[in-house]
RNA sequence: GGGCCUAUAGCUCAGUUGGUUAGAGCGCGCGCCUGAUAAGCGCGAGGUCAGUGGUUCAACUCCACUUAGGCCCA
């Protein structure tokens, strides 16, 4: 064996090879941090807010998150979502300050803060609870808010919008009393759960389900004669009786109606003595309670409506009416309805005009209007007394016990009633509110545009908006009402005093002022006369405090604009915020509050289930960020078409970061690339053909991206990037120039060509991705400036990247759509070759190209540079006819381009050390023995210049 | 139970007014390179387009139902 004393030599040293400091591993977790300090030391947001006054306004216009708890994936997804669209548009000229808010009221924080106080609770003012709550809201608002900045979301984070400061809540009443001089405000009576041991009234959340034993009573409605006669066309031979069925006996008194189902079928009975009128389908069930016998008569629900019956116990007349409501799962069919004791009665009560009757006082026990023998009388209690009352009167088909799902107070653990209290409403009817909205509606833009159907169908069904809340942490409806009459006070200089005793002393002062402190001396109520007056204690809903934001921060901030271009929020809102936010808008500036509205799906995980910690599949901003980095999770809200669900996962976290692995790497690539270059060198027309595709696909990106972005697509821009790195660049331009660049003379046109184009092409890629990658694009941007190449401090004060027109080339892009299909094929031919161990790298390979016609004229226009096209040595062209039988045996042909015949061989003459191509010329330089023709000359000169 | 929405390879997405063997990138498998190196390149295998039925000469695409899932309401 021969072994070579002397040591290949080493041309490394002789090579461009790239140089940068930009790291590899982006060690995000850590690296964030200083990005983040950069920004805030450097004040970044306000210089990219201020540079771009005077142009254009875009305001986006966040909605409050509920300052309670940590920050979830939802709230991430939400705020990185919005500064996607914020630094998009600042980047391009708009000017786009985000004033990010939070909203502070409303039951959950009351109940942390109950928590809190413990035993206190009870004890406490109603000023120390509210101070209590007060900085319980403040203490999530500045966890909230560091945790929304770690995101790297560029905000007003110094000067947000916080429903209980005091301007604020000022502003709420403002709204209200704006709203109340309308004439939108009315009180009317609505059912709530009431807790008649504690004495208030409960919200949803307050209430907890538990086991209960409650009567089953089966009662019979006589119907009157003319109904009787009117159901069966004559008299009938027997008394017809409609059957109910309740388990809340005590409600019969406030007995309004009997509630059938339009289209289900009612039989009537012949039960011997008597005709019993029930559902159809629920009669075999019935047996079981004695109401058996043959069916003489069916009809459908809806041809009830309108007969009247005897209730069994009170001179009145129940009438019977259709409603969806009504179901077949148990009972008979037929609902008794108590409009002033439960939700589905309430709404039906509205619907036909009836009563809200409510027998029952704030304890619990009927008031006298229930009658002599039940006044007094806890409702409980008075169960047994109305069934015998029922038995007495033979009203009574059935009764038992049974034991149930019932609510019960969470504090006392007592079972709850409903009972119907008096409450402020918005009328939806008043000055044509609900038809209003409805048309508005249709001049909003809704992303996706299905977001129009959903919030239209809602606030076409939607009833009055019932704004009280008994509670104590919200705004007071700070209303003075007389205390003969009950006339609430709307007096303008009233209300304006009252505004501005808020606007000084926040709302807590409506629960120390005196009335007198508000009324001009000697005031009288305008409708009675009466010269003292009660201040309202309840208080708003919290819907209406983010709903006037609209008006408290949009109308209230110099730098914003009404109407706001965009609200994006997730899809939850179109009942919530966005409709708050319509109606506040529309009672009182007559349009809507925004002109896009934009909503994005909830996050689920990898098989869509929604996340919850039973499933234990929650996955935490916090704990990506601190494995991944916030980068990652920005990359995620931007990677996901959030029209729809979101999905997370570990394994879509693994492939994002991989993603961004590979951005960076190509960042990383044309940095290093670019090292060198003169910060004014322009190539003028010395580009190669190839040189020129690349800046033309560039242009193609930036306009395609820029058009995602616009359309809010921003999957669209992820993918168009991310494509670009990998196929366009990484694979085949950087690829094949990595030659050039490596071995050409350091300061040759063509190597600078490639440099400029590069460079060209870096610019595009951070600037496109800074919205996205916001940190990374800052790290190239800062790597950049630290070598010279550009002024401006960040990439955020720096323009979003503009389409060059004149690189655009159509024609070319044909071309080398040709060439790289061919190109594909000859991969193919070498890989053939290279799992037969004939060549390995693809350098040491010389292809020949039997060509058709097309094919040989498409590959004609590349001849001299086909060996660097397909990173062969030697590449020869020839046209087809030229193939023998024996050649066309060896050769690599392929069904997409079944005229192209392709014979790979070695590739002629020897490796040339410096630059690994195969030369014939290698070894004819005397000096420079292992070198090609190509890297002699650029040896003998180097150092010269 | 009602309203709105979703379902295309392991993952993220394309799929134009219904029109050949359903595409991309990643991941995976195999290999190359070792001058982007905790990188880079190549090749390959992956899909009853959730299911059933219908309309049509033709359906991932239109219609109905079913299943699974999401939001809002009941």
């Amino acid at each position: 064996m021969l072994v070579s004393t002397a040591m290949a030599k080493d041309f490394k040293d002789t090579l461009n090879l790239p140089d940068t400091d930009f790291p590899m591993k982006a060690n995000l977790a850590r690296r964030e941090l200083d990005f983040l300090a950069f920004w805030k030391d450097n004040s970044i947001t306000t210089k990219m807010e201020d540079k771009n006054k005077g142009n254009p306004p875009y305001c986006l216009h966040d909605g409050p998150p509920y300052a309670n708890g940590h920050i979830h994936i939802g709230h991430a997804l939400n705020k990185i979502l919005k500064d996607i669209i914020v630094k998009f548009h600042s980047m391009s000229g708009r000017y786009a300050p985000y004033v990010p808010g939070w909203d502070c009221h409303g039951l959950p924080i009351e109940h942390q803060a109950d928590k809190e106080l413990g035993a206190k609770k009870n004890s406490v003012t109603i000023i120390e609870k509210r101070a209590h709550c007060r900085s319980y809201a403040q203490k999530y608002i500045d966890i909230q808010r560091d945790e929304f900045i770690r995101l790297g979301v560029f905000g007003d984070w110094t000067s947000p919008y916080i429903t209980m400061d005091f301007d604020y809540e000022a502003d709420i009443v403002a709204e209200f009393f704006k709203i109340a001089r309308a004439g939108y405000i009315y009180r009317g009576r609505k059912p709530v759960h009431w807790c008649s041991s504690c004495v208030t009234a409960l919200a949803e959340a307050e209430v907890e389900y538990a086991d209960k034993q409650s009567p089953s009573v089966y009662v019979k409605f006589k119907l009157t004669d003319d109904s009787a006669i009117k159901l069966f066309g004559e008299r009938p031979t027997k008394n017809v009786f409609i059957v109910i069925w309740t388990t809340t006996p005590w409600t019969l008194p406030a007995n309004l109606a009997l509630a059938v189902h339009p289209d289900v079928d009612y039989a009537v009975v012949d039960a011997d003595k008597e005709y019993y009128i029930a559902a159809a389908p629920l009669l075999e069930r019935l047996v079981d309670v004695g109401l058996s016998g043959t069916i003489i008569k069916q009809i459908k629900g809806n041809s009830l409506e309108g007969i009247r019956a005897y209730h069994p116990f009170i001179d009145r007349l129940p009438q019977v009416v259709p409603a969806d409501f009504v179901t077949i799962e148990d009972g008979t069919g037929v609902v008794h309805i108590a409009p002033g004791h439960g939700e589905d009665d309430y709404r039906t009560g509205i619907k036909y005009g009836l009563d809200i009757y409510v027998p029952v006082d704030d304890r619990g026990k009927f008031t006298a209007s229930a009658g002599e023998n039940l006044a007094g009388k806890f409702v409980f209690d008075a169960n047994a007394q109305i069934i015998e009352i029922l038995k007495n009167n033979d009203a009574l088909i059935e009764q038992h016990t049974i034991t149930h799902s019932y609510p019960h107070c969470w504090r006392c653990k007592k079972p709850v009633i409903f009972r119907a209290t008096e409450q402020w409403f918005i009328s939806m009817e008043s000055g044509e509110l609900k038809k209003r909205a409805v048309e508005e509606i249709e001049k909003v833009q809704w992303v996706p545009s299905w977001g129009k159907d959903r919030i239209y169908a809602m606030v076409k069904n939607r009833p009055d908006w019932c704004i009280s809340r008994q509670r104590s942490w919200g705004v007071p409806i700070a209303l003075l009402l007389c205390k003969d009459c009950g006339e609430a006070v709307i007096d303008e200089a009233v209300l304006d005093k009252t505004v501005a005793r808020f606007r000084e002393h926040g709302s807590d002062v409506w629960f120390t002022l005196d009335p007198l402190e508000l009324l001009p001396d000697g005031y009288k109520c305008k409708k009675c006369g009466c010269g003292t007056f009660d201040k309202e204690t309840d208080i708003l809903d919290v819907w209406f405090d983010s709903g006037v934001s609209q008006a408290a921060v949009l109308e209230r901030r110099t730098n914003l604009t009404w109407p706001a271009d965009m609200y994006l929020e997730g899809s939850d809102q179109h009942r919530g915020w966005f409709q708050s936010s319509l109606l506040a808008s529309m009672a009182v500036k007559g349009a809507a509050p925004f002109r896009t509205v934009l909503t994005h799906g909830f996050v689920v995980d990898g098989r869509g289930k929604k996340m919850s910690k039973s499933l234990g599949n929650v996955i935490s901003p916090e704990d990506i960020i601190k494995q991944n980095g916030a980068e990652i999770l920005r990359l995620w809200a931007a990677s996901e078409d959030y029209k729809y669900d979101i999905r997370i996962s570990k394994e879509i976290l693994q492939r994002l970061t991989e993603a961004y692995r590979k951005i960076r790497n190509t960042c990383r690539f044309l940095l290093g690339n670019i090292h060198g270059l003169d910060v004014n060198y322009h190539p003028g027309d010395s580009l190669t053909e190839l040189d020129s595709w690349a800046m033309n696909r560039r242009e193609r990106m930036i306009k395609n991206v820029t058009l995602s972005y616009s359309n809010f697509d921003f999957h669209e821009v992820f993918h168009i990037l991310y494509n670009f790195c990998i196929v366009d660049m990484s694979s085949f331009y950087l690829d094949i120039i990595k030659d050039r660049v490596y071995t050409s003379a350091r300061h040759s046109v063509e190597r600078k060509a490639a440099q400029w184009t590069m460079k060209q092409i870096l610019l595009a890629i951070t600037g496109l991705m800074a919205p996205i990658l916001s940190f990374t694009a800052e790290e190239v941007w800062q790597s950049l400036k630290n070598s010279r190449m550009l002024d401006d401090e960040s990439i955020f004060l720096s323009a979003f990247p503009v389409a060059d027109a004149q690189y655009i080339n159509n024609e070319l892009d044909n071309r080398f759509r040709v060439l790289i299909k061919i190109r594909d094929v000859v991969n193919k031919a070498l890989e053939l070759k290279r799992q037969e161990k004939f060549i390995g790298n693809s350098l040491e390979a010389k292809v020949t190209l039997y060509a058709d016609v097309n094919a040989y004229n498409s590959l004609k226009g590349f001849e001299p540079k086909l060996p660097t096209m397909l990173i062969v040595s030697q590449a020869a062209l020839m046209p087809l006819d030229a193939i023998t039988d024996e050649l066309r045996q060896q050769s690599h042909t392929d069904d997409t381009l079944p005229e192209l015949f392709i014979i790979v061989t070695r590739a002629e003459g020897e490796k040339c050390g410096r630059c690994w191509n195969f030369s014939t010329t290698v070894g004819s330089f005397h000096d420079e023995p292992e070198v090609c023709e190509r890297c002699y000359p650029v040896l003998k000169h180097m150092g010269q210049t």
